[in-house]
DNA sequence: TTTGACCTTTGACCTAACTCCAAGGTTTAT
DNA sequence: ATAAACCTTGGAGTTAGGTCAAAGGTCAAA
């Protein structure tokens, strides 16, 4: 049993950040004391240590929220539910990831066409292209 | 000369989005008209495009305002600044894109190890890997 | 017993880049 | 002449995921 202090440090966030879940279903405290501090459960922690490797792996908390939802009733669910949302997920990424790759290499092509010397802007070919283009 | 609606439509934004470049420092019209209304000049409209393609090369609105910084005295800068620049914006995307493709391999290493298949998810490797890792 | 570290709640604030709304004035088309 | 379509300002709201502050109650050690 933990107070939201222990918790919050044995995982390395802050206590705002367990209330802040509270808050947003994603982690109840198993109890409170008879004064009102959360006490939290080894279950708890071990859910807040899901929350914390999904988030690692790109989930927002609203995938989260699924995921937990899914892990409190597995037997409702299928492995293709859970290996859709992770391919979905995956395939979300990559599309943002093929996004920034075309800026990159816009970006990169941009600088490869400019002389980069210490001779003034006046004709820089990078400003020139954003004016222009 | 164009009143905000004009510009807006013809660069496709909207005239909001106009009133907030001219808050944040980007774009301040040429004048106004006797009534209030917001006139912008041939040289406004160019620099509403330079904006805009620099904003989908990926700049934020601060790198932005330095842009159009250097372009308003391009005398006083050096090539290089402008290289410095694009570069460096271009490894932060390359920083991004490595992240991130970190994360979609952990998700695709989750699934490709996951059956898939339409039975029950008690023994979803999935949310076991994400329970205890 | 008193000080300091903890806990509670409510609610505001942060970043980024808009987006929308209300209340009112102006211009344009019919 | 009047209605639609435009313009003005100020200020609030959006998303995501927290983070902080204020005002007060509780607990442990010296």
């Amino acid at each position: 049993m933990y107070k939201i202090g222990e918790l919050a440090a044995a995982c390395k966030v802050k206590p705002d950040t367990l209330r802040f879940y509270e808050k947003n279903g994603l982690l109840n405290p198993a109890n409170r004391s008879d004064k009102g501090y959360r006490i939290y459960s080894d279950d708890d922690a071990q859910q807040l240590r899901f929350i914390l490797r999904a988030k690692a792996m790109g989930f927002s908390l609203s995938d989260i929220r699924e995921l937990l939802n899914i892990e409190a009733s597995r037997s409702d669910w299928a492995c293709a539910d859970v290996k859709g949302m992770v391919e979905a997920k995956a395939l979300e990424l990559q599309t943002k990831i093929d996004e920034m790759t075309r800026l990159r290499d816009s970006l990169q092509e941009l600088a490869d066409a400019c002389c980069g010397g210490p001779e003034s802007a006046i004709h820089c070919s990078i400003l020139d292209t954003l004016e222009t283009k």
